[in-house]
DNA sequence: TTGTCGATCTCGCAT
DNA sequence: ATGCGAGGTCGACAA
């Protein structure tokens, strides 16, 4: 195992085993029977048989090391900055393989927010008739704008974009961003807020009239 | 293969693949080796040398399938609401490994919020002076308030807790709940908003300021 | 390093 | 099923 760590090559252990987390917060889970997967790049995973994500995990970066202890195998694995320590005890194992894995990560994913922007800005009209973009993550002192432009009328409008049904969080985003605008504009000028998305929770909708904001339905292509 | 997905075991295949979604997005991904894992609740975890997230997956609750097409292996992973499906087509299998697992699944985990919100609790003071808090989770239009209470002169307090240090969207969500509250009590009397965390980002800071919102420096025991 | 925000976020809980 | 918010979120990109 150790000289497959030092190879920089992929392993995985499975058996029964108890883990300790310490860092960020703290953890501790009892005996049961999990998978153990070590990554050449330094990631930990520890996966039991239910869920998507790990029960306990270390981020990519982290120092591997394996110990024997009493007869029995340990994992280490550490991190500097912030510190955090994961460990994983075995009682038992039950099989351990060791794969040398390169892979050019070359995932190209459609339906994402950039691809609503896209599509926004070959279609401008999805916005409204007469809507002119003029710059996209144009910044502001709240953070940058997704889509700035403006309207038929000249006036300036925000655009925030949401790839799929939106609640709360993304009008107060919107609203942060007009508000900064307007403050930093000092203009006088109303600024208008559009919100973009396939479509608002009923609370996202009330928010959206009470601070005057506006929504499109459109979502990613296809 | 298909035999331990039937007897719901874990199953774990390492190869050369290639790796297609199609459901909430839509990915593809070309040849490459990868550590491919199905859980017996349903979960498909396609995982790269590199980092922490599988880059490609199914959740829980999806039925596994595998078939052969000319003297090929395709994994195919399929759940309803929403429709989506996962294709790992394999044109090399270096190893394949089954395991019977069960896991009491007994995770305790120390330093989240809900043990910042006892610590509150727990020392009012912490909050300021004089602090009584009323009640935790405390409805409002705008959705649950983390504790809800009075000042020493009898005004009401929102808290908002956050565990770690943050950023605009915690304020946002402060504001939220004592704007809800404002309106649904009709109350002229002000209501104090106070965002509770180690720290806060600059921006946060300004926006709390504009919003007439407070903030009070505490973290999670420990 | 920190800040900010998207994500096929996931997960849990409540309606 | 949907809504809402927490998360050791992760990951990417910019300052």
């Amino acid at each position: 195992m150790a000289a497959a760590i030092e190879r920089d090559e992929m392993l995985t252990v499975f058996g029964r085993c108890t883990v300790e987390y310490e860092g960020r917060a703290a953890s501790h889970l009892g005996p049961g029977d999990r998978l153990v997967v070590l990554k050449p790049d330094g990631t930990a995973l520890v996966h039991t048989d239910e869920g998507q994500k790990p029960v306990n995990w270390q981020p990519p970066g982290c120092s591997h090391e394996v110990r024997l202890a009493d007869g029995a195998v340990r994992i280490e694995s550490r991190r500097t900055g912030p510190d955090e320590e994961l460990t994983v005890a075995f009682e038992r194992i039950e099989q351990v393989s060791t794969f040398d894995v390169t892979d050019r990560r070359d995932l190209s994913l459609q339906g994402t927010e950039e691809d609503l922007r896209q599509r926004i800005l070959e279609t401008p009209d999805l916005v409204e008739e007469g809507f002119t973009p003029l710059a996209t993550e144009r910044e502001t002192p709240a953070g940058a704008v997704d889509v700035y432009g403006r309207d038929r009328d000249g006036r300036t409008v925000v655009v925030e974009l949401k790839r799929k049904r939106v609640g709360p969080d993304a009008v107060g985003q919107l609203d942060r961003y007009v508000e900064a605008l307007e403050r930093d504009l000092h203009a006088n000028a109303e600024i208008r807020g559009i919100l973009i998305s396939p479509s608002v929770t009923e609370r996202a909708r009330n928010l959206l009239a009470e601070k005057g904001l506006e929504f499109v339905s459109v979502g990613p292509p296809e």
